[in-house]
DNA sequence: TCCATCACTTAGAAGGATCACC
DNA sequence: GGTGATCCTTCTAAGTGATGGA
């Protein structure tokens, strides 16, 4: 099978324009006026101190028109302008179309997605390259032939053999089980034992490869980059309704061992190549529909308008469903998203109430109510996930907040002078570790003591508690509201709060930027948002010192010139010393700006060690708080947000004035 | 009500691209 | 221009939550 056929097909019309959307602009708006709150965990918001702003009309004139609310829960839209989508005849095609606003549009209700969905199917994994023949195998010393299938497999293995996973039993176990199911017979009678088998060979030549590609020429790589581009234009966009969007993932993902996250009990298994008789094709029925490559056929081609994904195929370690679906610039992410912190907003309006709702029910008399009062008491102060259930043996043992067990939580009646503190220690998601220490209110300890009571280590702590309960509590509480809102919620707000703590509008710009970065990392504190710290830390860290203190000599060098530049100016009185002074005392400015800029530099490296920014800003922090706080301050968005988050934030730049209120 | 399935969001790692410095 | 550090993009695993049928 190829996996893409060389030629470029000449891209066809498909001269089909989808009904035009009649944009409509929504009557009003609502901002609030939050507290002020101090910590990084959050307190209590009023429920009724915000006010209404009404809406704007857009007229011509106007250079920011008011945009319509994604959230049509909030409040009815009233139309009070409609625009017409072009209808996308001939244009749409290849040029890239002037920024479409579709936050200026109005949606989709009755769960439909699309009107019309043409796309040119999914880009397969190149075929196996058998290796070169000098390319060796070894087992038990000896050199061997492995069968195209069998080579195959074990080159996965080869290119891993640097990495920690391959010294796993499991990892070995499974890949060991699999591998030897794509072997002959004959490989299979023969090999019988891991350890005897010798990769090296491949190994190297893998690597060596590597470098070649490194040190391949300017001329070469720019050629290996116009043919990406030409893949791009071709497969990586579709046409979904008039406009031409990103796709997100065109290509499938190639055959491999199956890495998973932390001691997953599956790591190591064959992850099979996809082929085209395993792909499920979406688009609507009156577009082109994709070709599968020559001589095969895709499993399915379905017309199915109330999803988004363009192309499904199930993976054969999990039995999961994969999908192809759109760009976070797209209109259909977009809208989602713009709609979440349109519902992490409506919590805010009501969190007073449902907070001391969860404050009563810690007496209620009823144990399941209980639980699940303590467990939104979590969820809420300490943004925990919500924790479904997970089928035992099939992943890693990890768990959210309705999942904890006893044995993931200590009580102590006092620890380090504080009273009813918890201690919570579990592998969440991905099998990164939760540790913190909190105090808590005396009525959810006493029910934590309640609830572990004959219990065994491995029992769950909310035994009368799944996330379908508390979910279905929750809906009645506020339309739209889910366990995963309160992180929305949490994670925005402690943004603007924090941002309005640590600004100082008299700083420069790159202290402005250390301050972002400390409100975006209480953030990602909060969530528990860890990476391992970069290997070259130390080292990178050793060397901004040797800059810093270079920088020191280099400013003192400076002062002391400047200061006898000036002895100097006044004895001679001339202009030309004079001058010479003005050049001195710029170039003290001057390097005392740099200097402050490297230790600024330094200190935002070192506090961020092990912390990644980059998942709450780019999922928890409604990106109109950072747009605002920018235009108040007077910071680039560019400083904040690279081009890709601007693609994806491109509504809220937009929409966004220095004045919003999360 | 329970369970499986499906669709979609959220997540950190890896590797490639670009930048800063010498 | 070379090199190492950093930034950005890609990749795909691992969550959440809705739904529908038994």
């Amino acid at each position: 099978m190829k996996s893409l056929d060389g030629k470029v097909k000449k891209e066809k019309e498909n001269g089909f324009a989808s009904p035009p959307h009649m944009k409509s602009e929504p009557e009003d708006d609502f901002y609030h006026s939050p507290r002020q709150e101090k910590t990084l965990k959050r307190e209590r918001d009023n429920d009724d101190d915000f006010d209404f702003k009404p809406k704007k009309i857009k007229t011509e004139n106007d250079k920011k028109p008011k945009k319509r609310k994604p959230d049509e829960d909030v409040k009815p839209n009233k139309k009070t302008k409609t625009k017409k989508v072009a209808d996308g005849k001939k244009r749409i095609k290849n040029e890239p179309e002037e920024k479409w606003k579709w936050w200026e549009e109005e949606r989709y209700t009755d769960g439909v997605k699309w009107r019309f969905l043409e796309h040119k199917g999914p880009v397969f994994a190149p075929p196996y390259e058998p290796l070169p023949s000098h390319v060796k195998f070894y087992y038990d010393g000896k050199v061997m032939k492995l069968s195209p299938e069998a080579e195959e497999v074990a080159t996965f293995f080869a290119k891993m053999l640097d990495h920690e996973y391959t010294t796993k039993d499991i990892f070995r176990k499974n890949f060991f089980k699999d591998w030897r199911k794509e072997m002959t017979s004959e490989e299979k009678a023969k090999l019988t034992d891991l350890k005897k088998c010798n990769f090296g060979e491949m190994a190297e030549y893998f690597k060596a490869q590597s470098e070649a590609r490194k040190s391949k020429t300017k001329e070469e790589k720019l050629k290996i980059k116009e043919e990406n581009e030409r893949i791009l234009q071709q497969y990586g966009f579709c046409i979904m309704d008039n406009h031409r969007e990103r796709i997100a993932n065109f290509r499938i993902e190639p055959p491999g061992l199956f890495r998973g996250r932390g001691d997953h009990p599956k790591m190591g298994m064959l992850k099979r190549r996809i082929r085209p008789q395993d792909i499920i094709i979406n688009c609507s029925k009156d577009s082109k529909y994709p070709e599968p490559p020559p001589g095969t056929k895709w499993k399915e081609v379905r017309h199915d308008n109330k999803v988004t994904w363009l192309v499904s195929w199930t993976e054969n370690i999990q039995g999961s469903i994969k999908y192809i679906m759109l760009n976070p610039s797209s209109r259909i992410k977009g809208e989602k998203d713009w709609q979440k912190y349109e519902t992490a907003r409506r919590l805010k309006k009501c969190v007073d109430r449902i907070r001391n709702q969860y404050r009563e029910d810690w007496k209620s008399k009823e144990m399941r109510i209980r639980q699940r009062a303590v467990a939104l008491y979590f969820i809420d102060k300490l943004a925990l996930r919500a924790g479904n259930e997970k089928e035992e043996g099939e992943t890693a043992d990890t768990v959210g907040c309705c999942s904890v067990r006893v044995e993931h939580i200590k009580l102590y009646p006092e620890n380090e002078g504080q009273e009813f503190v918890v201690e919570f220690d579990f592998l969440g998601k991905d099998s990164i570790r939760y540790y913190n220490k909190v105090p808590v209110e005396k009525r959810v300890f006493k029910n934590l003591q309640l609830f572990m009571e004959n219990k065994e280590p491995d029992d769950d702590l909310f035994d009368r508690l799944n996330t379908s309960i508390l979910n279905k509590h929750l809906q009645e509480l506020m339309d739209g509201l889910t366990a995963k809102v309160f992180r929305t919620y949490n994670a925005s707000i402690t943004l603007q709060q924090q941002l309005k703590e640590l600004t100082n509008g008299d700083d420069n710009i790159p202290a402005k930027i250390l301050s972002y970065n400390r409100a975006n990392r209480a953030v990602a504190i909060l969530c528990n948002h860890q990476r391992a710290p970069p290997k070259t830390f130390e080292k990178s860290m050793q060397n901004l010192q040797t800059k810093i203190d270079a920088k020191r000599d280099q400013l003192s060098d400076a002062k002391r010139e400047l200061k006898s530049s000036k002895a100097d100016a006044k004895v001679r009185r001339d202009e030309k010393s004079k001058k010479t002074v003005e050049t001195k005392k710029k170039a003290v400015q001057r390097i005392e700006e740099q200097l402050m800029k490297l230790e600024v530099q330094a200190t935002d490296r070192e506090e961020n060690k092990q912390i990644a920014l980059g998942t709450s800003k780019l999922n928890y922090l409604d990106p109109r708080i950072s747009v605002a706080w920018c235009k108040k301050f007077g910071i680039p968005v560019e400083k904040i947000y690279n081009k890709t988050q601007r693609e994806k934030f491109a509504w809220a730049i937009d929409m966004a004035e220095k004045d919003f209120e999360f």
